[in-house]
DNA sequence: CATGAATGAGTGTTCATTCAT
DNA sequence: AATGAATGAACACTCATTCAT
């Protein structure tokens, strides 16, 4: 069953889900037609339980994240947590891109949803926590940090756009403390001589 | 043919790209099947056609981004033109979400994606004729932007998040514009770096 | 539509409702695959629609039982109508067969057996006014001469087991018109030339 | 073994022939698949052991029907032999009507049919003993009278159509003894003609 | 004796595409 | 230009049977 649910997951990864043959998944895997039935009802049952996987795995991230203070130490946490989303994501990639498609089976998508959910329950948390009210409307920007994260680890773990993914984390780590705490005092002075160095 | 060319649109907006039959869409456009293939050469020339149309109206919103300064005036123009963007996005979601999708027919990704690499190049133009090096990874920051946005157009327009448009334009307009330039703080007048800052 | 009805009836009479496969039927109707869900939703909508078919022709032949005298013209009448209803069986035998066995489709049983109800009212109301009290359960009697019908008819057939059509007519009128009036005049000095016959 | 024939006829009763799985049969044996195979070749062979074992009660049964005489104490072994004959096919109810229908396997069917050609060959002696060409056929209506009370037994034990067993009985009890002897019609004692037949 | 995981041939159904009219 | 009946390749799923343990 390990080996069908990784043999999922590879061919998820490689072909997406809705092109996704329960043939290639047992070719994959090196078993037969029947025995995918074995263990799965179909396949959407299997794609539900490497939802259900994941899931668990990105609420269990979501208890991870620190409180977010406005020094270096509070941009480090983001960082560091960033790195391991970035990470997990990587390997669920597909399949949390399965369940954020719309017209996909439902119930895929509210267990998948609700690990998110999670996510951003715990930014927003650490966010209202460090600067209750830092922005118009603090659900709108919790959502849009979110979006912007998953989209960016999406676009550098499933296509090679030239990102690294240590810039990433640094430049999502500064745009998400930024947002709540504004320019932090290790950016400002950085930008003077950005100035300076347009000048000369 | 624009007979065919909305129904499509209509069809892929309410199934899914995956979902869509050309069954669906010459029932909708009240034409026989036979028709559709005096036009299109098959299914995804249609969706290839619709998404030229899209990136064509893409490309163009993207040149109408104007200067962004430091002050309520690059503010303002942000949020004029995410709601511009926002709309368009809006109409055209679900053919733009069809080529974001990977494993969808290539060419179609490919046409589409240009639109976003011209938006992505006028955003960073205008972002670094504001404050080049506004971050430690410009392209990073400027990709990790456009995802937002993105993204966030996403979300309110597939889903009903409860968030009302006015909120989710002023709030991205409010995290792009202090993600350039740093935070005015206006909730927090005693932060004195960020007035500083507005000096300088 | 009548070439796949026609093959449908042919094939569900060759190898009966469980065997019959979908390929067969278009083979037999020189069809292809695809053509045969053009016109039925799946397998068990063209049987439903032969047992409407036979439904319809059986309530029909229900409705031409004439009046049943004591005398032979109400033996005539019988074994005419009896004539018609083998002649109607054996043409749809193998569709009563399938919705008479208990564990195929209901909805397909339901409609045959109304067809049969008719016919057990037709001549439970025949039997009733030519005599109204002739057995101990008039009900079950008349289920029983039914049943009798309907398997001799199956059995003559479905299977050659050597009898005559007219001689199993003759019976099965006989032994109704006997079970409703007793043994009639015409067939009992015949017996007596059956056992002169016998002597010789 | 027992068990496995045991569960075997539940599951044919209950499921039917061809709804009957091996996988539904082991489930109520609480056995596993290979067992299976240990006591039979393969599904089909615990079919023909069930059917053999119906034969041999059937067969047996025919043997015990007692002379059938013109009067009461005739009427009175037919009702008891059919009381007999309802009781084993409610038994093998599902096994009688899987050799019944065609198609089924054919070896199955020989089986069974050889255990009715018995009963079939018990009536016509009875019956001929009793009153020689009691009938325009005798041998059609031999067959009729026990296709009638076959068909009976399986409409009142494969569905409640509210006739209670004591009176299908007595109902053909009273059809068979009238059919070999004409109608002593006691609810109309004016039939000269059946008491006449009486000292013949 | 017993197990149960594995097998794979067989079958129903879908849907993009074609072509005679 | 338009039609729509026909096609057939492709795919999901079932279940009787085997065999290593």
């Amino acid at each position: 069953m390990a080996k069908l649910l990784d043999a999922g997951l590879l061919v998820l990864t490689e072909r997406g889900y809705h092109a996704a043959r329960v043939d290639d998944i047992v070719r994959v895997a090196d078993l037969s037609h029947g025995t995918f039935y074995l263990y799965f009802a179909n396949k959407e049952d299997l794609f539900r339980a490497l939802a259900t996987e994941c899931a668990t795995e990105m609420t269990a991230l979501a208890a991870t994240l620190g409180p977010i203070t406005p020094d270096a130490a509070g941009h480090g946490e983001l960082a560091r947590w960033l790195a391991q989303f970035i990470a997990t994501y990587r390997r669920y990639g597909a399949v949390i891109r399965a369940w954020m498609e719309d017209q996909v089976d439902r119930e895929l998508m509210r267990v998948g949803l609700k690990a998110f959910a999670a996510i951003n329950t715990s930014l927003q948390e650490r966010f209202d926590e460090a600067n209750p009210q830092h922005l118009h409307d603090p659900q709108a920007a919790t959502a849009a940090m979110l979006a912007m994260v998953e989209r960016l680890a999406y676009f550098t773990s499933s296509r090679d756009l030239g990102f690294d993914d240590e810039a990433v984390v640094e430049t999502l780590a500064t745009m998400l403390h930024r947002g709540v705490f504004g320019a932090p005092a290790p950016q400002r002075p950085s930008r003077r001589r950005a100035t300076a160095s347009k000048r000369s």
